[in-house]
DNA sequence: AACTATTTATAAGA
DNA sequence: TTCTTATAAATAGTT
């Protein structure tokens, strides 16, 4: 409209169109304004720019929320069914991927099996192989965290312990005597109070099915081994 | 602003005034547009006339709600009924079941172990260690179904076939000669091209990645009459 | 609704 | 952001 026509579509420079924008909403509320004084009329504008910034203008002598209420009033339901509609939509799409995931979770565990095929079945079963040994990997360097981690606290328990009894004079310096903090500290860590179920693992590596499991044999022996 | 500058006040008449509104409120919406191609803007527009009468402008993929909903937020407003925001929970609840689904199976995929404990680990391993028992279970079962059913179309092609060379007294009654038949039918029903895939699950129960270089016709015969 | 003289809005540059 | 100004667009009054 000056020094220049522009077409009228996205203005790609970020400053450029930050400026009109700020140019254009003044001449758009001037405008509103004279319509409101001219012709005795009520508007409401509601503006988001593109940055999120809210601006809006009112006819003087009312509230948003009064031509709102007009608005609502005099299209019927319809704005706010519309809503409804979008938002009952997405939640029915929600609640389908849902059922997806628990059906896919439940296949995983051994369940709902019957429309696989057996090629379906085939590629299950060696998907949750590899898998199972992964997590039997993880399983096994955890417990071998928490065992380093342990030693370390027990270690330096000892030696506290130690000057403890040393200073009381208590005992001689070189006697060793802690056999019951071993026990307690050991099945903390584990979260076991029975320990049947660790040897059942060690006793049977190779249960029911058998695996290659990278360092998973040889790192139970040893894990167990420094039990 | 044409013919003469005019003052902004009421035009006192009627018939002036409705032809003014009608402009003006043109140009306003047509402003309105343009601002919201050129900067990305989102905009609504009600107006009400004098008469009484409603104008809507708005920018298009956006509902009248949402910008009001948006205005609202801003404003601190608080004018929603209570289902949008029960609808509101009810999706937040989706989504979060949602995200929740996938990590399990993630975590059944051998994937985000890392928040673990070796107890948690543990029994993870070993329910997933059950249901690969029970879906290698169910393979079996399906493919000695699938069998089942082809061998009942083979014996019934058999008998048509062989009843058919009879009636055109191409050959004698006793006389075995269906070879071709057999491959065809095994292939198709196991959906596989590749023989070697099948003999290596009879073969290494418990090494799913090691190949036999069987292939032969006769060999996956075998194979298939035993399983 | 169309026309058009004029006012107003504004794009580009400072 | 604000100002300037040449030019595009809007529109008041008329037909």
């Amino acid at each position: 409209m000056a020094r220049g026509k522009i077409q009228i579509k996205k203005i790609e420079n970020q400053t450029n169109r930050q400026v009109t924008y700020s140019k254009r909403r003044n001449g758009l509320f001037k405008k509103a304004n004279e319509l409101t004084v001219l012709c005795e009329a009520t508007v409401s504008i509601i503006m988001i720019s593109g940055a999120g910034k809210l601006h809006e203008f009112l006819t003087p002598g009312i509230t948003t929320k009064e031509i709102y209420d007009r608005f609502q009033r005099t299209e019927g339901v319809d704005v706010w069914a519309k809503q409804y509609q979008k938002m009952q939509e997405e939640l029915q799409s929600y609640s389908d991927i849902n059922r997806e995931l628990q059906k896919d979770i439940r296949q995983r565990m051994g369940d709902l099996l019957e429309g696989l095929s057996f090629h379906e079945l085939h590629n299950l079963e060696q998907e949750m192989q590899n898998s199972v040994k992964v997590i039997r990997e993880r399983k096994y360097k955890k417990l071998e965290n928490d065992l380093n981690t342990t030693n370390k606290k027990y270690r330096n328990a000892k030696v506290v312990h130690r000057s403890l009894l040393q200073e009381l004079d208590l005992i001689p310096k070189d006697e060793p005597h802690y056999g019951l903090i071993d026990n307690g500290e050991y099945n903390n860590v584990l979260g076991y109070n029975d320990d049947s179920r660790i040897l059942a693992l060690r006793l049977n590596p190779c249960q029911p099915n058998r695996h290659g499991g990278a360092g998973s044999g040889s790192g139970s022996c040893v894990t167990y081994a420094l039990l």
